[in-house]
DNA sequence: CGTTCAGTTGACTAAGGTCAATTCCCGTGG
DNA sequence: CCACGGGAATTGACCTTAGTCAACTGAACG
């Protein structure tokens, strides 16, 4: 899977031998539309790599869905909470259409994480990574209105707003239905 | 330093060996208040331990200090986007009283990464330590209204509430010292 | 004693939250 | 082929609360 090196390359090359290693441990599995990847209470088990489909990554409070991530095609995808921590979640991560994935066993990576200092490097700089990405989105919250970071969205993720149910991008961008259908008004009349 | 080892113990047990190569590379700085770690468009030069004092980080947006972290008594402190990336950010990092720190050099922190295990597993534990923190703050920007957010930084960080001026922390709850002010009034009357 | 700056207060505005009603869209079954 | 049902999206009315700007208070300091 060319694609999916790429994707690891991103963070660490791996030599061949730790590629094979690597390569030896994943599997491939099908998620239905609306069929979970993880579901709250479950310990991050398996990382995956999205080859098709989409994913949202939300949780409940007192019945309502707050929606926090969506994992496309060409990405990783992972309870990262429940990853590093190793900690159970509160998480569901669902697919939003029928989709295909490859899976890592998360103590199987760990476990080369242990084995090779191109390993390390590619647990710290995944972490990095993830660090900076919600880094950028605090900040976003900080600075920017809602009506901002709707239109910054619009701009840097087009395949949310396309993909996805507005009810859904309303909660990622921390706001209700309601008021995302205004902004869109406000924007488009 | 038994309190500095001990802190870098929370990331990585470092054997004897390891931790004389970096005591080596530590030395001490004195910064009297309202006196910079670090001003914007620097890059991450040194990561440091707060011996004593507290520090506040912050940057400009047209003229209006966005505070986003303090620093305090035995924590590290740096400029973690830049620290990561390499890169220069627009972040200062100020003294608010007269304060101690000891200073490692970012480069050489970074060397010995590349020529240890647990020091790579130090690198990796702290970028995770990094992305849980900043996760944990962006959780309760979505679920919290200001007047929470304050009740929770009263209860989980009281020292903030204590040593630092008010205007600084409502630019932390990400609000006006207005509103900080009317939220204090509500709940103290 | 006056200057300065943090903090408070007041008046007003803007914008999102809430709740309820309505419309739109789409798939299903008669 | 059409009618119906259900969920998504929109709209309206009302409320709450933060932002803004300006005035005032109070404490610290020279």
């Amino acid at each position: 899977m060319e694609r999916l090196r790429a994707a690891f390359n991103k963070f660490s090359n791996l030599n061949d031998l730790e590629w094979e290693k690597l390569y030896a441990l994943m599997r491939t599995k099908y998620f239905k539309k609306g069929t979970y990847f993880v579901t709250e209470g479950q310990q991050c088990k398996y990382v995956a790599f999205v080859k098709k489909g989409i994913f949202s990554y939300y949780y409940l409070v007192d019945g309502h869905q707050h929606t926090r991530q969506f994992f496309f095609e060409n990405n990783f995808m992972a309870n990262y909470q429940s990853y590093i921590t190793g900690t159970s979640s509160k998480a569901n991560i669902q697919a939003l259409q029928d989709s295909e994935v490859i899976l890592i066993n998360r103590d199987d990576l760990f476990n080369c994480y242990e084995h090779s200092s191109n390993f390390q490097l590619l647990g710290r700089k995944v972490a990095e990574y993830l660090f900076l990405t919600v880094s950028s989105k605090y900040e976003s919250f900080l600075l920017e209105k809602p009506e901002e970071r709707y239109l910054h969205l619009v701009k840097t993720r087009p395949k949310v707003i396309q993909g996805i149910p507005q009810y859904m991008i309303a909660s990622y961008l921390g706001i209700t239905p309601e008021a995302l259908s205004r902004i869109r008004k406000r924007l488009y009349r």
